[in-house]
DNA sequence: CGTTCCATTGAGATGTGTCAATTCAAGTGG
DNA sequence: CCACTTGAATTGACACATCTCAATGGAACG
C-alpha cells in the first residue's frame, strides 16, 4: 500500500545529501555494496531501467507493510529503516536494521507477502526493484542471478548471526555486538568506524536485542563507566575497539 | 570434505525404508514438499539428471562443515540433520534441525563457503544438488528459478520466527513452538501429528532454542503434570494440541 | 514554557542458569 | 547374562542477570 511514489521530490531536511533523486546506478556512489556490485556496466544500464526511484520516505513512513502483496525488493539509497514482525499477540519483533546500500524485503518472496513491515527510521531515500523484472533479467544475466542468491544466502547468515546472539550472549555482549555492527557497516560506507549518530531508539535497539529499554541504557552507562564507550543520547562514540570487538565476540 | 560418495549402498540398520537409493525425484514420496514442487515433469526429468544420491549418512557424520567450499545444496531424504555455527569461543549454536523434503545448505551461497556445519542426528538419505548446474538449470527454467528464490527466503522467513521466539518467549512458550513445528512438519509428511520421537538430544533442544538442558527438561516434567504432553524419554505424546499451539502463541 | 516522548536510574521480583547429585538407558567386555 | 562403563536425562537448591515497576531527568517541539 504505502509504497513508492515515482514522482521525485526534493525534501527539505534531507537536503544534506542532496543528490539527483534520479541518480542511475552507475553514478551511485553505493553501487559497489549494492546489487550492481557484480554487474558489468552494460549490465548495470539494463538493472538501472527496471529500477524505480520514488520520493524519499519521511520517519515513520512505511515502506511496506506485513501481509502486503510482494512485489519488490528496496535498496536503501540514504536514511535507516527497520524491519519487524507482529507477534500473534500484538508484540513487536525487529528483524533487522537496514543502511544505504543494503537489501530489504527478499523475506516476502515465498509467499508473495511480506513478512515483516518496514519504516523508516528517518528520512530515506529509496530504489524500488519490482521482482518479476528482477527475475527476468536474473535468467539472462548469470551474474545477476549469482548476485542476488547471494544476497539471500547473506541475509540468512546474518539472521542466524543473530539468532546465535539472542541465544548464546548476555545484555553487554549483545550490545556490543550491534555496535560493532553498525561500525563496521559505517566503515563500508567510508563513514567514521568510531563516531556516528544511532537512528534507532533504545526500544528499538531493546526489541531488536531481546532486551528491555531499561537494561540497554544500563549497559550504555556501564560501557561509558569503563571508557568503552562515549553516549551521549544517540552519539555514539567507540573509545576502545579492540574492547568492544572481544566483547562482542562474534566474527563480524 | 565428509560429503557424498555417489556409490549406492543398503545400509543394514537404515533398512526400515527400503527404497532404493537411486531413486528418482519422479517416483520420490517428497516430491510434494521438495524442490520439484513447482515444476513440469519434464522439467524434473532434467533436475533430475544433476542431483547426486550418495549412500547414506550415519548418525554423527557431517554432511558438510564451517568453512567447506560451498558446492551444493542437500535435500534430506530420510532420517534428520541439524545444522549449526561454532562461535568464536568454542560454544555451539543450532541454527536449524532438517526433516524429510526439506533443504539445507544455502547459507553457503554468498561466501562459496558454509557458514554452518550439518551433521546427521540419525542414518539419513541425502539428495545432492551441485549448485553452478542449479544455477544453469534455473536461467532457463523461471519457474525453477522462482522456486529456488522462495525456498530461499522461507529460510529466512523462520529464521526470523527463531529471532523472535528467542528474543520475547518464556521457555515453556520456545518448547512448545518447537513441539508444533515438528508436528506441523510431520502432518506435511503425513505422520502423526500428535506422536513421534525426538530425533534430537536434549541437549540439541536447549542449544536450539537457548536453554539449558535441565530448563528442557523441567519444562517436559512441567507440561507432563499438567496434561499437555507425554514424554517418555524422546517419544512425544502431544495430549492436547490446542493448549501447545497457545502455549507457542506463534501462527506456524 | 508547557507538553510529550524518550532515556536514565533505583529497588525489588523472578525466570533461568549454575552446580551437584541421582537415575536411567545403552552399550561393552568378561 | 551380568557387572561395568558411559552418556543422557532428571531433579533439587541456590545464585544471579535481567525484567518489572516506579520515579526522575532531559530533549524536542509546538
Amino acid at each position: 500500500m504505502a509504497s513508492q511514489v515515482t514522482q521525485p521530490q526534493v525534501d527539505g531536511e534531507f537536503k544534506p545529501c542532496a543528490h539527483d533523486y534520479q541518480i542511475n546506478c552507475s553514478s551511485c556512489r553505493l553501487n559497489s555494496l549494492c546489487l550492481p556490485l557484480a554487474l558489468e556496466s552494460d549490465d548495470v544500464r539494463q538493472l538501472d531501467e527496471i529500477i524505480q526511484r520514488g520520493k524519499p520516505l519521511q520517519k515513520g513512513e512505511y515502506l511496506y507493510r506485513e501481509g502486503d502483496e510482494f512485489r519488490s525488493v528496496y535498496a536503501v539509497r540514504s536514511g535507516t529503516l527497520k524491519a519487524y514482525k507482529t507477534t500473534d499477540d500484538g508484540r513487536e519483533q525487529v528483524t533487522g536494521f537496514y543502511f544505504p546500500g543494503e537489501i530489504l524485503g527478499m523475506d516476502g518472496i515465498s509467499n508473495n507477502m511480506h513478512a515483516s513491515s518496514a519504516r523508516a527510521l528517518e528520512t530515506a531515500a529509496i530504489c524500488e526493484i519490482p521482482f518479476t523484472s528482477l527475475e527476468k533479467l536474473s535468467a539472462s544475466m548469470p551474474s545477476l542471478q549469482r548476485h542476488f542468491f547471494a544476497l539471500m544466502s547473506r541475509e540468512i547468515t546474518e539472521d542466524q548471526l543473530l539468532i546465535t546472539l539472542l541465544s548464546k550472549n548476555s545484555a553487554d555482549e549483545r550490545i556490543a555486538a550491534l555496535m560493532l555492527s553498525i561500525s563496521t557497516r559505517n566503515a563500508r560506507r567510508k563513514l567514521s568506524a568510531t563516531k556516528f549518530r544511532l537512528p534507532m531508539s533504545r526500544v528499538d535497539i531493546g526489541n531488536y536485542l531481546g532486551l528491555t529499554v531499561e537494561t540497554v541504557s544500563r549497559v550504555f552507562s556501564r560501557m561509558q563507566k569503563m571508557d568503552i564507550l562515549r553516549v551521549d543520547n544517540k552519539e555514539i562514540e567507540i573509545l576502545d575497539l579492540d574492547n568492544v570487538r572481544a566483547l562482542a565476540n562474534v566474527s563480524s
